[in-house]
DNA sequence: CTTGCAACATGGTCTATACCAGTATATAAT
DNA sequence: ATTATATACTGGTATAGACCATGTTGCAAG
């Protein structure tokens, strides 16, 4: 009702995606052409298509076009970040869904935690993780694309450490984890099941491989009642 | 030199508050202000500041302004320090605010952590924790009291670990955290200064000495938007 | 056939303007 | 002094155009 036009575009999009007007790797209409199908400035559709973008259902090219992206949900997540096996330390069955999946250009932020250069892409992934089937956290999971070049998708979603040692021989050395609290936002207050408002524990972590090279930068919100962080030192 | 224009004027901007121009909670000017200073549009400043933005540098709330966002004290948990020399070391002036101080018998909760035998008598304070006369956050300490046995109250509440140290020869080990989030109460919201149910880094902390011994179990409330931990491991 | 190049299409950036929905503040009424 | 109310200001959204660098494509020259 009372949401920006280019939120309903975005919405209306999205269900052209889903209803299969467009699969993966088509490319859609240009943006010209989509501001006059709907009747709305070429600048107000770009909205629309950059939180598609920013959701990973669409990917950008300059001078080619704009593409449906991978996407799609995935089972089960890798027990090498302590999820999984503090879930089970717990009693709880561990899940997880794979909201989006797909290469882009970083963020500022991420360019500067990956020490990126000018012009390297990234894979972004956002996932929300279950115990017992109750949302337990989101999280916003970026690696430099030459980390994960070659590598499947699930060999990424599944179990990333393990086979970034197998068949690259890269291994994780430190990391730094920087944690706080804060509320939720709508969006993820709707993939958590809780209120906006709500208390959210943060923790941002940026892993290093052994020679000091950042290879992975991950944000993750966890339900503050539903979760509980336990170091030892 | 080929970087867009919002972007050069996103470094301009994160450049100025670094150096001191605006400090955090202040006000920048208005997007239009801004675009006239910088001679562009609103729309492409709008983009700087929305960099900006996602980079959590700075606030924006419709009607009030742009602010600069709280930068987070943060605590490296490299060792077992205490908030006086984590304070320093981000150049903030420590102080604090001991709201109680008492011997007590102790809860069930605080017999079980501390391995207290029936009886054991307890020193529980309560302090509010300041930054620069900001309040960072509540805590409840509880020690048994034979660790305290013979130490005045200055001692126990300005300098706990240098004081068991140097007069009984206690040196702590290890040490057990648990981090978790959750809204601030009545009560702890007017100790920090903050509204009801706004977002609070609950931290529960197991001091042990070096022989296994618990010595010190601590509740800290820390303001959500006011601090944050740093993790290396 | 391949190569080189020009024309075109595409997303990225930018302008100048407009209106809206919240917020803050000064002002008027009580 | 307190309470309404009007007004000015803020960021959020939207428009209609423009130019750029890059990618694609078709056409001409070799």
């Amino acid at each position: 009702m009372g949401s920006p036009v280019y939120i309903q575009i975005h919405n209306d999009i999205k269900k052209a995606i889903e209803a299969g007007k467009w699969s993966v790797g088509d490319r859609i209409p240009s943006e010209r052409e989509l501001a006059v199908q709907f009747h709305v400035s070429r600048m107000t559709l770009r909205q629309a298509i950059q939180t598609l973008v920013e959701e990973g259902i669409l990917e950008r090219f300059v001078g080619s076009g704009t593409f449906v992206a991978n996407q799609k949900v995935q089972e089960k997540m890798s027990g090498v970040t302590g999820f999984t096996d503090v879930m089970l330390a717990q009693g709880k069955q561990p899940s997880s869904k794979t909201v989006s999946y797909h290469v882009m250009s970083p963020s500022l932020s991420e360019a500067e935690k990956l020490q990126l250069k000018d012009g390297d892409q990234v894979l972004r992934m956002e996932r929300v993780r279950y115990g017992d089937d109750v949302p337990i956290s989101f999280e916003v999971a970026t690696i430099p694309i030459e980390i994960v070049d070659g590598l499947s998708k699930p060999e990424v979603t599944d179990s990333l450490y393990r086979t970034l040692e197998a068949k690259k021989n890269l291994i994780p050395g430190h990391a730094k984890q920087m944690v706080s609290a804060s509320s939720a936002s709508e969006r993820i207050a709707e993939y958590l099941d809780i209120k906006r408002g709500d208390a959210i524990l943060r923790l941002r972590q940026i892993s290093y491989l052994q020679d000091g090279r950042p290879f992975e930068y991950v944000r993750t919100q966890y339900v503050g009642e539903r979760f509980e962080f336990v170091l030892e030192k």
